[in-house]
DNA sequence: CCGGTTTTCTAAACCGGTTTTGCAAAGCCT
DNA sequence: AGGCTTTGCAAAACCGGTTTAGAAAACCGG
């Protein structure tokens, strides 16, 4: 017969076995030294053979930290974690935060709902990941007097944060391709996760808009509504816009894609419809994930240094969960444009252009 | 002057403020058909105007359930974040954790020790991916009563877990390079974290070894030990392990790599050293991560579910933690060969065979 | 041998909630 | 109106530890 429920040992029981008070038990774990030795190691080998472990919770009530940080995204982690970006980024963040002593804690909508999911937490501190500060979280965080650190988020005074040069690092990749003389030019964008369709003007995908916008305007350029086309951010999204363009009678010979996982749907759909990379169309991504320099041809992106701008979040993060400093500043982290092989000279002569151009 | 330190309220806070009882306050919270509506609401306005939030390891405590799934890993996060088969493994994790509403905690060795993350870890249960059964932190587990289930782990007895045929789709993938006329294989292998460089044979590499060498050795193929290599499960460690076999005199026809991520790289060093694949060299991979269908060519590789696997692991799990199965079983999923672009026939005459072939 | 210090250990308070128990008031029924 | 059930809330116990305050014992110099 089977003990059911051999319930787990408490710092009680391991007390009456050793013939000693509570308090003796937690020194012994705690802080042995303020024990006669042989009295500590009684005590130790009496936990151990219960199976003794203190309990993580009760423990952590008491001493008011969990020693765990939260990384809040709003989209479902099922959703993100195959996404190579994002794996870098929460690369980023376990350096430090293993560094650091600190364990992490994924905080996702639960059952759709992000306050929920926050109400269970049991973390010190949170990055909040590509959070838009309209998201009414941010503020239910805050009055709770939880430590917040934005990461990709448009700058909020007052709060913590870690960016990039979205809008910098999209010019230059305009420029790039204004330089090699392209004027049939398809933006490829993020849709945003809501829905909707229309790019939200503050976001980060937002910022990358008006950076590509902004140098073709500065040549003369001005791109028709429909050589901006959004999809989801994946492989699968670049392929699905890229055939959609081709569909729709769009024939660039250029591709500013926003991200680097759909650049290489873009490239894949590319190889599909008989396209030379970078002979008959030129792609430029965003992000500079590690596979990027290992395509077919290698992809030209604009860098962001994603990694380290997760061990930066963390960092900031800890400055106020441990109280060194008051009020952490705002950090900004560069963006350039690197050049590989799938950018060229726009070819010079098309067998067939957008209606428009005829 | 700014309050340094605006404790955050508690209960009782909210209590006295409201001119009720702790216990009211709970129940507001937590079973408002218990009290009278006007009493309940006006509870829960006086603690939004405090910005009284229930403390969660204050609650998990009394509870007795965190409602949360640790994800164990023995290398550290900061090394397979970025790792696209972990990123799809966490995938189906996430999935049918969110689901089932649990969040995900996950523990990785805090300053090298294991063990002390696991001290710290509040949580229901735990996810151990790919930890060997040798690993004193399994029994350790086990007698804290926690609930485990093993990922990718030898079989152990009495124990949940999941595993899949990674012997079986060895042979199919060893299988398929014979029936193409590929006598020189290089098996290009994962080498174990602890290093040595010996593939352990209780592993999963070790019964994928197993599945190559025992399809070769049927067909009475016996590579020599030099054509077995190893490095990093990564994109780099494919590309140094090719070179470094090209040096060491090697002219495989055909490339057995045990990861997708190192057949992937197999394939740039491929290109680097001009040869055409599959014209010149045949190379399989192991996994079926998402970009293999996207590589130029196309990896011709072993499926395995991943997604399903982090799935069936939460259910697996959740089956113990929410005692509905007292003993639950072992999943043992199926894997297939995917036959796509990077195989080919062994190409007729050679310009230069390995010397012991003269 | 004695007052003072140090060591070793304990009882009790506490962390911030939840849950059980219990009781007064209100509602219901005849 | 009187007995019975229900409703609405409070008091106290509890979850499983840590920490503070303090007592008893051991040590110590003179």
């Amino acid at each position: 017969m089977e003990e059911r429920n051999p319930r787990r040992p408490r710092i009680a029981d391991v007390a009456r076995e050793a013939g000693v008070s509570k308090t003796a038990v937690s020194f012994a774990f705690n802080s042995p030294n303020r024990l006669a030795p042989k009295t500590a190691s009684r005590i130790l080998d009496v936990a151990d053979a219960l199976g003794y472990r203190p309990h993580p919770v009760a423990r952590m009530l008491t001493q008011r930290s969990t020693h765990t940080l939260g990384v809040l995204t709003p989209q479902a982690l099922s959703v993100i974690f195959s996404n190579p970006f994002f794996g870098a980024l929460s690369e980023g963040i376990a350096l430090a935060a293993e560094q650091e002593g600190y364990a992490l804690h994924f905080i996702s909508p639960l059952r759709g709902s992000l306050a929920r999911a926050m109400g269970r937490a049991m973390v010190d501190g949170v990055i909040a990941i590509g959070l838009s500060a309209r998201h009414p979280e941010v503020e239910q965080i805050r009055a709770a007097g939880l430590p917040l650190v934005m990461v990709d988020s448009s700058a909020m005074p007052d709060q913590p944060g870690i960016e990039i040069d979205d809008e910098g690092g999209a010019r230059a990749a305009a420029e790039h391709l204004l330089n090699l003389g392209h004027t049939e030019i398809l933006v490829v964008g993020v849709e945003p996760p809501t829905s909707g369709g229309e790019v939200e003007p503050e976001g980060v995908m937002g910022s990358r808009l008006r950076g590509y916008l902004g140098a073709l305007a500065a040549r003369g350029l001005h791109l028709p509504p429909q050589a901006i086309c959004v999809g989801p951010a994946s492989i699968e999204g670049g392929i699905a816009v890229m055939r959609r363009a081709y569909e729709d009678g769009l024939r660039p010979t250029a591709v500013l894609a926003m991200s680097d996982a759909m650049a290489i749907g873009v490239l894949r759909a590319a190889r599909e419809l008989g396209l030379r990379v970078p002979q008959d169309m030129s792609v430029v991504g965003f992000d500079d994930i590690d596979i990027s320099q290992h395509t077919n041809p290698p992809l030209t992106t604009v860098h962001q240094p994603i990694r380290q701008k997760g061990e930066s979040a963390v960092r900031l993060l800890l400055a106020v969960v441990e109280r060194r400093d008051p009020r952490p500043e705002q950090i900004r982290l560069e963006t350039r444009l690197i050049i590989r092989g799938s950018t060229g000279p726009a070819p010079r002569r098309r067998q067939e252009v957008i209606p428009a151009r005829h």
